[in-house]
DNA sequence: GCCAACGTTGGC
DNA sequence: GCCAACGTTGGC
């Protein structure tokens, strides 16, 4: 079992947006970046957790849990001409891009701030926080995983 | 709104 | 294959 960490405004699609949904479950649609869409089509295995990070927004910071509820598939918006996401090299034979749909396990009652998450010595090494990190699926070891699920309960 | 960092594009 | 230009991300 793997641990992730995904990325969204929540201006767009919030953890609030994510609850409402038909079994608090969604397709992670919209991913455009290589090395995103690979830790999700290579790593993400059904029933991974990840933390469903708000960036972008007042208080960027881990939001919630939630569970891959299901692997890698392709992400249909990639071949939708009306959709933001369209690229025009997706066909049925090469999707291109894949997305996975996740559920909803926890609303943190307190959001962990990036604030705090910087300010912790042992989650220096942290790929979330290092310089230039820009993707918007990343993986989170144990150790941190652990570490910030504590922080979360405090 | 600014800007650093980074990925992608496209001319050569 | 190089690299400048451009677009995007995301914290502040």
């Amino acid at each position: 079992m793997a641990y992730w960490l995904m990325k969204s405004e929540p201006d767009a699609f919030g953890i609030d947006d994510l609850a409402k949904r038909p079994k608090q479950t969604e397709p992670w649609n919209g991913v455009r970046n290589y090395q995103a869409r690979n830790f999700m089509r290579d790593g993400m295995k059904k029933g991974d957790l990840a933390f469903f990070y708000h960036s972008s927004c007042a208080e960027p910071g881990i939001a919630g849990i939630v569970e891959i509820a299901h692997a890698a598939y392709p992400d249909p918006t990639a071949r939708d001409p009306e959709s933001p996401y369209y690229d025009p090299r997706a066909s049925a034979d090469n999707p291109v891009w894949v997305m996975v749909d996740v559920r909803l396990k926890k609303k943190l009652k307190h959001p962990v701030a990036l604030k705090l998450l910087k300010s912790l010595k042992p989650l220096a090494g942290m790929q979330l926080l290092q310089r230039g990190n820009r993707l918007s699926v990343l993986p989170v070891t144990k150790k941190e995983w652990d570490i910030i699920i504590k922080l979360a309960k405090a």
